[in-house]
RNA sequence: GGGCGGGUGGCGAAGUGGCUAACGCUGUGGUCUGCAAAAUCACCAUUCACCGGUUCAAAUCCGGUCCCGCCCUCCA
């Protein structure tokens, strides 16, 4: 595989540190507020790779921090008038309900700043021994200048940065870009004990810090959004590499941004979106889609309209595995030769996931390789209208299709399941519809079965008829309820017309749906049964 | 001002020296369907911001011009 490395600005090999294991270090989020989608991207897409490197045989060590000390934490914490920690503690929670729903699956270790105090303090004294930090009146600043290699990641020099510092310079400071390893305590501050008095670390030091301390002084990749890489990267690397005398990391690497409408999504522009609003309008797996459907490094524009496309698009990819599933329909285990037309099918398949893999290898090239996947599903659909599946050969040919196809797009995420009760309820509840529309259509009441479809249409779930019988698709569930409610007015009207027989027959499958109904003076009344 | 990246069809987005410029969305026509939907088949950029150059050959390399985004300050 080969990954683009900001470091040398190219793309390089990926040669790990120990064969077959990869270990990884990714920024995670500050925790003072909901994650944002901007700060999804980078979860996505590192969780992506890390699928990915798993697949092709790694074994993944993957470690994601939580920077749970932090101004902006203990800005939010005294306007709300409790402990930081403790706000910390609520966010971080409220991030693992995000991560969990967007499929991320968690890290091998999750390190917080306010856990690894004793570490950060001693990483500080070393510095300070070194000759590379000094200690200010309780402050302790990391010197710049004696670390060589400062403005490597950044490509900038110390003179360039100097010259364009827009920063108020702290005049106790050697130099302006000298940054805080750690901070002394002010007033309605969280603090612990150091060789320099009460304090808390700079923003800097705990990714250096805990990193090696899980990874190792030198591991393999360390991965962020690219605003990370100056300074905050910079300074990880000046520090990590001033205390051990070894290279940090052998590759970085930064996703691009998220713009809204062409302009920078972030908390202090106040134009972000919470990844949970977008999550409740959207499916997580769409939301993934969109996110890398575009090249991880390459800026990405959000607009609702963008989320709507990437629902179309991947519903292709999803009625393809659908439809595959429909056609084997569990006689999958069979043995069975395959004719000429089966096996060229297949022969295109690997083709397809040779060139998959190709795009992936090159850089996680995630927008190529949903081209291959594409072209995977238009070859299964080919296959699927042309090839009689009263074969057994072409059944064992599309459930060995199928397999690849699902294994791909579960590298990518992109073919989350959900089933649950509620799930179930739901599908119940559509197949009794699909039933009554499918009477009405025997009977040529064609007035019936259009009013059933156009009102499932209302609630997003589109009826498709096919030679072998209907199905209700849907990319968001119905409300069941709202499926229940539905078939009471139904039922409602052929009571009205004294059509008892059919107004029974949808009382009989509501109760085979554990949906009690009370016909009562006022009206119907209803409920599940097990609720 | 300094640094980095980018401008590809109606839209989104790959491609970085040589086959018909992927793929998706949208649109158009045919098949299928009670009508639809899905699926399927076909069509939709002689052209890659602009100008000049290198080369047998450039969207891809070089020079210039215009425009856009990001970083240099907390930010994924």
């Amino acid at each position: 595989m080969r990954i683009h490395n900001t470091l040398s600005g190219r793309k390089e090999k990926l040669q790990t540190l120990n064969e077959n294991e990869v270990r990884i270090y990714v920024c995670g989020p500050t925790t003072y507020n909901l994650i944002h989608l901007g700060n999804a991207r980078p979860l996505v897409v590192f969780d992506t790779l890390r699928r990915y490197l798993s697949y092709r045989g790694y074994r993944v060590i993957y470690v994601q921090n939580f920077t749970d000390v932090d101004d902006k934490i203990i800005a939010r914490a005294n306007e709300e008038g409790i402990d930081a920690l403790q706000l910390s503690q609520h966010y971080i929670d409220e991030y693992f309900v995000d991560a969990d729903r967007l499929g991320i699956m968690q890290a091998d270790i999750h390190p917080r700043v306010s856990e690894h105090m004793n570490d950060i303090i001693d990483a500080v004294g070393k510095l300070i021994e070194r000759g590379y930090a000094y200690e200010i009146d309780g402050d302790v600043y990391f010197r710049v200048r004696a670390f060589d290699g400062y403005g490597k990641l950044s490509k900038r020099s110390l003179d360039d940065m100097r010259a364009g510092a827009r920063i108020a310079v702290d005049e106790r400071k050697q130099d302006p870009l000298d940054f805080a390893l750690w901070k002394k305590a002010r007033a309605s501050e969280p603090s612990w004990d150091s060789p320099w008095g009460a304090g808390r670390p700079g923003w800097h030091i705990e990714c250096s810090v805990m990193s090696t301390k899980y990874l190792g002084e030198t591991f393999d990749i360390h991965g962020g959004g690219a605003d990370l890489i100056f300074p905050h990267h910079e300074n990880e690397i000046a520090q990590a590499e001033a205390m051990t005398g070894k290279p940090f990391v052998n590759y970085w690497m930064h996703n691009g941004f998220i713009t809204i409408n062409q302009e920078k999504m972030s908390k202090s522009l106040g134009n972000f979106f919470v990844l949970r609003d977008i999550l409740d309008k959207y499916p997580a797996d769409v939301v993934r889609y969109y996110l890398i459907a575009t090249h991880y490094r390459s800026p990405l524009d959000f607009d609702d309209g963008k989320l709507e496309e990437a629902r179309r698009a991947l519903a292709r990819l999803k009625n393809s595995l659908q439809l595959a599933e429909e056609f084997i329909q569990g006689d999958e285990a069979e043995a069975a030769e395959l004719d000429e037309q089966a096996s060229a099918f297949l022969t295109e398949i690997s083709s397809l996931e040779a060139s998959f893999i190709e795009a992936m290898d090159d850089d996680l090239n995630t927008a190529m390789a949903i081209g291959h996947l594409f072209e995977m599903a238009h070859t299964l659909n080919s296959f699927l209208a042309s090839a009689p599946r009263s074969e057994a050969g072409n059944r064992v040919a599309v459930f060995r299709a199928l397999q690849t196809f699902r294994a791909l797009g579960d590298v990518l995420g992109i073919f989350m399941k959900v089933d649950d009760e509620e799930k179930k309820a739901v599908e119940g509840l559509l197949d009794i519809l699909l039933q009554l529309r499918s009477r009405a259509r025997q009977q040529k009441n064609f007035a019936l079965a259009d009013e059933i479809r156009d009102i499932l249409s209302e609630h997003e779930v589109r009826v498709e008829d096919g030679p072998e019988g209907s199905r209700a698709r849907y990319e968001k569930e119905p409300d069941a309820s709202e499926l229940v409610e539905l078939l009471l007015a139904i039922r409602g009207r052929f009571k009205a017309e004294k059509q008892y027989d059919q107004a029974d027959w949808v009382r009989d499958r509501l109760m085979d749906q554990n949906v009690i109904i009370e016909d009562t003076r006022e009206g119907v009344r209803w409920k599940f049964a097990d609720a």
